[in-house]
RNA sequence: GGCUAGGUAGCUCAGCUGGUUAGAGCGCAGCAUUCAUAAUGCUGAGGUCGGGAGUUCAAGUCUCCCCCUAGCUACCA
């Protein structure tokens, strides 16, 4: 056994704006396997974590729910709570930022950071919404791409052509908030000289915090050269006054890892635990982040760079994971595969999707698929045919013989290699190779299943005399699921603790198994029941009619544009001259294809009757030339042609969706021809 | 566009520094079994390892090109 150890971890914050989903949940069950693994070690080992309650977004989100900010993080916090406990998430505190610690503890490393002469004061100009009075980020601007006429493209770059720029670069340039056009405005900005931690960096990043392929990542950030970092926001703003400048915000993400640190400080000052012990300079614990790929520099590049400028510790390792997938795609609504956690609760049980996230989580930043129907072959297959199954045939035996294990053990061999199997097994849950370990534990489950098969206790039993051989037997079973839900117990503490009490024991990591002989075991009762394919339809289908719900119910005015479910808002009024302006046609797809070094774009020939006309269409990532060619749709034959890098595109044919795979070219009834005007 | 990863049996995934007939689990087929929640055991079928070219005695593994998927690209959080 190791020495033992302190370690603090934690989960990524969720952000207070929205529902806990199944990819919240990979990182959630993720931490709380090792959290639960690290305890039943018997190491000292605390997991907080806390809601992400600052910025933009959610001062935004109050306002279209017509409740304060506070009313709204306080109601999303309890949400996500709930969530998580019913998930059985064993959180030593769950806090948010929007509290005193949290204040505090962002100005103490403000402060630190800036007496080190590591704030920076630059004004720069930025787009202001002069209808919200607000300065908006990128993307919240839209507009025309200023480089290749892309049109609805964010502020930042271009999805198109893949331009960067800046807002007010854009043409047309239109506020999402209230469609206003953005003014430029100046504003003082204060920055963190993240460029004088470089040489920091690039050793703290090699040095064992980070999975190889994460720090490769982070190479390209730190090759390119490290800019300052933005920490300020103006207001108005959700989040803390920064000290010495009214008016003047700590961006979310200069608040949301110092979270972490709130959620332990308010842990300690409710216990009694020592704080500082955890995170001063040269504090000899142990801290751990799990956090998704998509918030790697925050956490490896601007955290510790904060943390060790302010005179704090960093982090031991930043675990990275990967995203996950819903029968290998990208979770959606519209599929029924944006599963919230409360809709998974309604229908199943926790325990099965703790093990199969475990059954197929790993070390590296892999994305994870849940394909539904191995979901319900797997756990089935695992958990209740191979694991439950051990005690169940063999209870009743054991049963009829007074309920006490025999002191013999009748295969030494196969106990031998039980035992020794929790070495490997315990390696892996270390090193968050769970999946490896599932596999080991599921092997040891075989092996026990091949040996019960083999010694037919059900037949020995019908021999008179045989009933000791037949009670061996049958507590080596036992003995087997012992030492299996023992392995188990990080991944389903529910189960573990059932097994605990038909077991008549307590399940423990913290030293060697020992045999269980001359011991008292309760009565079976089943551990848990096979998942009927009817709760994933019943699931799916919730999930659809709540995306379909949030779409209709959807504000005209909603910032958020980048699901499915989003809609746009209505663009100002116009008179039926200005729409008669628009020459729209039938056009037949005469040809359609892929253009040589066009990310986005297929060439098509479109016939209008008398003419046809070249159009360069961003529709390459949801169609196939072929799929096209012989088709009618509708296109803009009044357009002004645009040259393109590729050609001069005479048109624009129309079609829906946000993008990406979701984009749908309309397609007229049958009986229109090539050139008939659409009206 | 650049970068970081991934693409291996129907499905989900292993395959370390290149080395004999490419593995596992699930699913499927056949047989056995009936103690067990239609659970279990045995046997078997299934892959030109995304495509192409190259290096090598030898390539899933190394190099180059191409295709597909995900993420990042600093003011979305």
């Amino acid at each position: 056994m190791p020495a033992k150890r302190e370690i603090l971890v934690t989960s990524a914050l969720p952000y207070a704006n929205g529902s806990i989903h199944l990819g919240h949940m990979v990182e959630t069950i993720q931490t709380d396997i090792w959290v639960r693994f690290q305890k039943l070690r018997g190491h000292t080992c605390t997991y907080v974590c806390a809601d992400d309650a600052h910025g933009t977004a959610i001062m935004l989100k109050a306002q279209e729910n017509g409740i304060s900010a506070e009313e709204q993080i306080a109601n999303i916090k309890a949400e996500h709570l709930a969530d998580f406990t019913d998930f059985d998430i064993a959180f030593d505190n769950y806090h948010s930022t929007h509290t005193e610690e949290n204040k505090a503890l962002s100005a103490l490393i403000y402060n630190r950071v800036k007496a080190n002469g590591h704030i920076a004061k630059r004004t720069i100009t930025q787009a202001f919404d002069p209808e919200k009075e607000l300065f908006l980020a990128d993307r919240y601007v839209k507009g025309t791409c200023p480089k290749c006429g892309a049109q609805d493209q964010y502020g930042d770059n271009c999805e198109s052509c893949s331009a960067t720029y800046s807002p007010m670069d854009l043409k047309d340039a239109r506020s999402v908030l209230s469609g206003a056009a953005p003014v430029a405005k100046e504003s003082d900005h204060y920055f963190f000289t993240l460029p004088e931690f470089e040489g920091y960096l690039k050793e703290w990043t090699r040095a064992g915090h980070l999975q190889d392929e994460v720090a490769n990542k982070l190479a390209e950030w730190l090759d390119s050269g490290l800019q300052e970092w933005d920490i300020s926001r103006d207001a108005p703003y959700f989040g803390f006054e920064i000290p010495d400048a009214p008016g003047k915000y700590f961006y979310v993400w200069l608040d949301a890892p110092i979270g972490y640190m709130a959620s332990h400080k308010n842990l300690c000052e409710r216990t009694g635990q020592d704080f500082d012990h955890y995170w001063k300079a040269d504090s000899t614990t142990e801290l751990y982040h799990f956090i998704g790929k998509d918030i790697v520099n925050f956490h490896a590049l601007f955290w510790p760079a904060l943390l060790t400028d302010a005179n704090f510790r960093t982090p031991t390792k930043v675990c990275v994971h990967g995203f996950l997938t819903v029968n290998g795609k990208k979770m959606s609504k519209s599929r029924g595969t944006f599963i919230n956690a409360r809709t998974y609760l309604n229908h199943l049980n926790p325990e099965y999707l703790r093990y199969y996230y475990a059954a197929k989580l790993t070390a590296s930043v892999d994305d994870l698929d849940l394909n539904l129907d191995d979901f319900v072959q797997r756990v089935n297959s695992d958990l209740v045919g191979k694991v439950v199954n051990i005690a169940s045939r063999t209870a009743k035996f054991v049963q009829k013989a007074g309920g006490t294990l025999s002191t013999t053990i009748i295969d030494q061999a196969l106990w031998d290699k039980t035992v020794a199997a929790g070495e490997v097994i315990t390696a892996h849950y270390e090193n968050r190779e769970y999946s490896k370990a599932m596999r080991e534990i599921m092997a040891v489950a075989d092996a026990a299943n091949e040996f019960i098969a083999e010694q037919a206790p059900w037949s020995l039993a019908k021999i008179e005399g045989n009933e000791q051989q037949v009670l061996d037997v049958c507590t080596l079973g036992i003995n087997c699921f012992y030492a299996i839900m023992t392995y188990l117990k990080p991944v389903l503490p529910k189960t573990a603790q059932a097994a605990e009490a038909f077991l008549n024991t307590t399940l423990t990591l913290e030293n060697e198994l020992a045999f269980l002989g001359a011991h008292s075991i309760n009565k079976f009762k089943p551990l848990m029941v096979r998942i009927d394919t009817k709760a994933i339809d019943a699931m799916v289908a919730q999930t659809q009619e709540e995306a379909e719900k949030l779409a209709k119910a959807a504000p005209a005015n909603s910032a958020k544009t980048e699901s499915a479910s989003d809609l746009e808002p209505i663009a100002p009024e116009i008179t039926f001259d200005d729409f008669a302006k628009i020459d729209l046609r039938i056009a037949l797809i005469e040809n359609a294809e892929h253009v040589d070094g066009a990310k986005k774009l297929l060439r098509l020939t479109l016939n209008i009757g008398n003419e046809t006309k070249q159009v360069f269409a961003g529709i390459k990532s949801a169609y196939q030339p072929e799929d096209l060619i012989g088709k009618h749709t509708v296109m803009v034959a009044n357009l002004a042609p645009r040259k393109m890098k590729f050609g001069m595109s005479e048109g624009m044919v129309l079609a829906a969706g946000p993008g990406g795979k979701e984009l749908y070219i309309l397609e007229p009834h049958a009986g229109a021809t090539p050139g008939m005007r659409v009206m």
